[in-house]
DNA sequence: TCCGATAAAATTGTCGGACAATAATGCCGG
DNA sequence: CCGGCATTATTGTCCGACAATTTTATCGGA
């Protein structure tokens, strides 16, 4: 998870550059949707033996970045409009779990960086801020939940809807909508409501897939 | 996912092949948690390349059973008492919901699966029987619950902790509860009550959790 | 004897090549 | 225009090799 976003030929190994690599090829978009990757292109591009990028593809498929198919290789992961509402109830079950675990365990300097993301949202000028305040936000639960399991379960579905994510957050009346319903959250978990902490994130959750689910089918794999 | 039990080379890949094997020895026990696994070990017993065995291990890794280390290869996969209690917390969360969406889909004949299951259970004489009919009966849920991903997700946890399952079950009285446990859901499923049947699997997965938890600290890993 | 440092062995990480098996592509006759 | 066949491209698997790293064995000193 997490590299540094360029020059990963550093400390890393082989495979973990090449992981790098493509990671960065799809969030940039330079790698499409659903397109396919072909082993000998990267071993060329990358100078690397084709082991690595075996290896490479190989875990991107177990994280969900990239889908595999015996003996055609593997592309650029595109979900089908009901896959992805399937991983919104997922994520719905897990977030809600992340807050009610975080809940009791959140002291009051996380309770406070809750609130600066909260606020650097709101005041966020680009999307690019805004987007990565929203994430920040996010992450706070997992990581104060102490369940390093669910975080990572949390994070590798973040990965496979991430390519849908950049497509919406345009709209203006959204963003208000998304600091409402984190607000909402932030407010029962300041009051210590781990009930009321729950629905609301319940509701957030929701809340994206429909904007999500909004989108036209040439979003969505077949 | 749910390979056929036995003779797995005939129609599979060589790398399926391996993965079979593993994953027999392991659940049979040969394998014993913990213990590493080499490379060169397993080229020549099976007879096939390293490049198969390697992409086996990666596979089973990226599934649970075998933990990885960097330039010390993997091993049966152990995990910490807390990583299990955290596995549990998933496991409700997951469980809960797999419930809730299979409801609304539970035709008469899938009904009636569940009740049988219920009572081959109950009237199984050994061990295996009772174990396996449990094991039919939750995975009713995922399957009805029309979200391959969430089955998925509940089966890799259902990987994760395998390795303890046959340690406990030997107790007479867990049997009895844990009919009841079943029981109380599968009543709640049948009155349409979504609340009472979550509720009853939450309480399911905490019994069998509390039950896990009771096991002496030498079935857990450091 | 016990301990720490060094040398040897074992194991993994990566490369390159090779070939069979399978899928994708293009050609050609109807 | 279409179906069947040959060609090509790509993946699946094996092999051998070597560097990097870890584990084990050896040995000298306190």
């Amino acid at each position: 998870m997490t590299e540094s976003p360029l020059s990963a030929a550093e400390n890393a190994s082989t495979v973990e550059t090449v992981v790098a690599a493509i990671t960065e090829g799809v969030r940039s978009g330079l790698l499409a949707p659903g397109q396919r990757l072909v082993e000998a292109d990267f071993t060329r591009r990358l100078g690397v033996g084709r082991s690595s990028v075996r290896e490479a593809f190989r875990r991107l498929t177990a994280d969900g970045l990239l889908a595999f198919v015996p003996h055609r290789g593997v592309s650029v992961r595109q979900l089908t409009r009901g896959e992805v509402d399937n991983l919104f109830d997922i994520r719905g079950a897990l977030e809600a779990l992340a807050v009610r675990l975080a809940l009791p365990r959140l002291d009051r300097a996380a309770l406070a960086a809750l609130q600066a993301r909260l606020d650097a949202a709101e005041a966020a000028g680009d999307m690019a801020a805004f987007s990565a305040c929203n994430r920040e936000w996010h992450a706070l639960f997992p990581a104060a939940a102490a369940n390093p399991q669910l975080a990572a379960m949390i994070a590798g579905l973040g990965n496979s809807i991430y390519w849908l994510q950049f497509r919406v957050l345009v709209d203006r009346d959204r963003t208000f909508a998304t600091n409402a319903e984190h607000r909402a959250v932030t407010a029962a978990v300041l009051a210590g409501d781990a009930e009321a902490a729950e629905r609301a994130m319940r509701a957030h959750v929701d809340g994206s897939r429909r904007l999500i689910q909004s989108l036209p089918d040439s979003c969505f794999a077949a």
